[in-house]
DNA sequence: GCGGTCCAATACCCGATCGATCTACCGGCG
DNA sequence: CGCCGGTAGATCGATCGGGTATTGGACCGC
């Protein structure tokens, strides 16, 4: 599991279409499907029913989708944490 | 930024020494040095201070370290919500 | 002061992985 | 019944991650 894996699933999850979520990510569609069913695969549970009309959340997907938003915006805190230094209050006049 | 790296990044800040855990971690001394590196280079600002005894974390690391713990925290949570179906608490006896 | 020792950093190489293009297959719809 | 949209598979080139060998630098005992 990777976090970029993580950030194609939401948007597939989203979009609720692979070949959408591909043009929004800036990949194509062969590689993006790849790498959800390799998600799919690590997890060993389907995440997404696969429809003529593109793709539908499964439960055990609704349930991870949560999971991996809460991960993505750990990361971005992260990173803000690193550039800002750490608040003083009693210093602030 | 992976979570290969969060990974590494925590494993280098608890022995504060980069062999030993290389050692720990079963990879080598210069590919830990050089994703350590690589992260701090992404996140534009060292994490660890260099001594001739090993590595310290400087104040912007320990920062981060909080944030890598509970990134690979809440990963494994979410690979736990996946396995598990969701609990029924009105459908246990 | 000098050689030994321990540490991280660098140089170079190789195998694995990721993404793009092209193609195949399947289901709905006019 | 043919067309059009979607996902899935095969193949190729580029990129990334890791390993070995080596260098550079700071402490320490002599």
């Amino acid at each position: 599991m990777s976090l970029t894996q993580l950030g194609y699933f939401v948007a597939v999850a989203e979009e609720q279409h692979i070949s959408r979520a591909a043009r929004r990510l800036h990949v194509s569609q062969p590689p993006l499907s790849r790498q959800i069913r390799s998600l799919e695969d690590e997890l060993g549970a389907p995440l997404f029913e696969r429809t003529p009309r593109g793709v539908r959340l499964l439960p055990a997907g609704e349930r991870f989708l949560g999971h991996a938003r809460a991960i993505l915006a750990a990361v971005a805190a992260a990173r803000h944490a690193v550039a800002a230094p750490p608040p003083v209050p009693a210093d602030r006049p």
